[in-house]
DNA sequence: CTGTTAGCGCTTTCAG
DNA sequence: CTGAAAGCGCTAACAG
């Protein structure tokens, strides 16, 4: 009884042909209840498990996810283990597993989602993987996917904060009497996400008849420094500055103070994406929460749709709560 | 040029037979130069990727490292999430990637280990998953598993937080002249954990000439509840009170807060096991840290050591560094 | 409703 | 050193 137990160990117990055992297996096609009853027993007894390769290799599901990180980045670890976390717990409410490739190849990132090269029935993507032309090669035989992040192409599915919304409603709330100089500074546009702010800034300020191009700037590396030489010229009283990021913020505090300006008094500060703390503000930043666990909830749950019915073309946008703290005070 | 291609449509235009490729791809025979370039030319230019589920059944490695976790224990978040990104980050410096089985159903669970049954070279599980003897019947055709925590079964290689060493530094560091009481109040006697620990405490009390019997507890549910009952009648003066985690210890201050005892001062308390806050201590609890982070590494250190060179039955513990705080202050 | 047959794409004997 | 053929275990046509 030793070696491996396949279908036809079960076939000849219990009395069928292989092809039977299948289809009671696969629940493809109908048998009779008292052959079904057999089968089961014979697996049951045989301890029969049925071999993954073999039913991959012939066309069956693997009920496995993908989730793809690009490990370039070094995006702070509470970030991807969130994004992680979230998207294990909502693939095994689901019945899938969760396959984490965590490369910093993107070549071998991106043959994965050939139909047939990994063992996954789809694959979440984190956004940066897939700003590449080699995807659209693929196009035809790939398997289902959702980006978190909206990428530049527009054949796949994603789940993203909706960053439009958030930038008019920031907008809105700290420009209350339309009395305020508003002002944007915004991280590099090889993000598809700055486009978007931008756009949204762009209409504010149209509705509002202030000239955007003059009011909003590109930093390039979105750090601190920037914040400081981007801002330098504009804080001013009644000015609200909203930057992409906490620690262009950091830089605004900077020119602030230089200036003898206090921020959420003469100044409105606010960073449109914060996952935590970056060091200490004083006083205290006002930003919008990025919720990772909700991106890869929602992440799951639309692949698994994609899985089920095919490219619906749905993507999902999240709600992104601003937090109004005391950089904002004075102007809400 | 459409459809899947395959070894061969690549041995076509390389102009050789399929194993030729095959055999330049695994690099398992010799094959010359000249072919080698030809055949290599082929695939590029093609873009073949050979098939995950073909290879896997004909023998190849998938390069995939299972992490398999049960999710019936609610055992917080950051707890697992620490060990997931551990294994994650190890994993894929060694080119695996992390299939991570979240499931309560130990059935499906332990079928992952057969040979065959999933496409994985081999296996991390988490202890609780392993209490089992089903997964006796299938030492035969098993993967390489490596458990988190020691389990029952001694044919499964481990890695873990060496209890003993731990239980033996601190009751030594607790009682350097010998001349207090001490006591343990352990967890429930299913885990493995526990019985480590109660045999390092009883070497110790042999030692000292205490009678271990009268100084260790078995608590039920390792709740506060347990902690205040099952120390009620010890904490006095001069106790030295070892507790298997924080929630059991908050049962100790209880009861030595009813008695007008001060914890640090008069009696002190210490929790073997404890990761993150639970709740506040005032005096702040003296505990051991759980770095999940360091288990998952070596874990799939060893995992890897595993599935290159076979079960070496080698096994690794990891030393636990005692942080001794205000509530043992007076003690030390 | 059940049984036969032909592959899926790859590795691996075993002859040339 | 290279080529033909067998088969891994399963599913899916198709014929009974």
């Amino acid at each position: 009884m030793e070696g491996v137990v396949t279908i036809k160990d079960v076939a000849q117990k219990a009395g069928v042909v292989k092809s039977t055992v299948s289809n009671v297996l696969t629940g493809r096609k109908f048998v009779s209840e008292t052959l079904k009853k057999k089968v089961l027993d014979a697996c049951r007894e045989l301890n029969f498990h049925p071999n993954f390769y073999a039913a991959g290799l012939s066309g069956g599901k693997s009920d496995i996810i993908a989730l793809v990180l690009e490990s370039n980045d070094d995006v702070g670890r509470t970030f991807y283990s969130e994004l992680v976390m979230s998207c294990l717990k909502q693939a095994s409410a689901n019945g899938y597993s969760l396959l984490i490739y965590y490369s910093s190849d993107n070549d071998k990132l991106i043959n994965i989602l050939r139909q047939g090269n990994a063992p996954i029935d789809g694959a979440v993507i984190m956004s940066p993987c897939v700003n590449d032309e080699r995807l659209e090669q693929i196009e035809s035989d790939r398997i289902p996917c959702v980006v978190v992040g909206r990428p530049e192409n527009d054949y796949l599915s994603y789940v993203d904060i909706d960053n439009k919304k958030l930038v008019r409603d920031v907008c809105e709330a700290l420009n209350k009497n339309k009395d305020k100089e508003i002002y944007l500074i915004n991280s590099h546009f090889d993000l598809t996400i700055s486009h978007d702010r931008q756009k949204s800034f762009a209409e504010y300020c149209a509705a509002c008849g202030t000239d955007a191009q003059t009011h909003s700037f590109v930093s390039k590396n979105s750090d601190e420094n920037d914040g400081y030489l981007l801002s330098r010229d504009i804080v001013k009283k009644s000015a609200v500055i909203i930057t992409a990021n906490a620690s262009l913020a950091k830089g605004v505090y900077r020119a602030a103070e230089e200036k003898g300006l206090k921020v959420g008094e003469d100044v409105a500060v606010f960073a449109l994406g914060r996952h935590q703390e970056h060091g200490t503000f004083a006083p205290k930043l006002s930003y919008a929460y990025q919720d990772y666990s909700v991106l890869g909830k929602q992440a799951i749950d639309l692949l698994i749709e994609e899985i089920d019915n095919g490219h619906s073309g749905r993507n999902v946008l999240i709600d992104s709560q601003p937090t109004f703290t005391q950089s904002v005070e004075k102007f809400l």
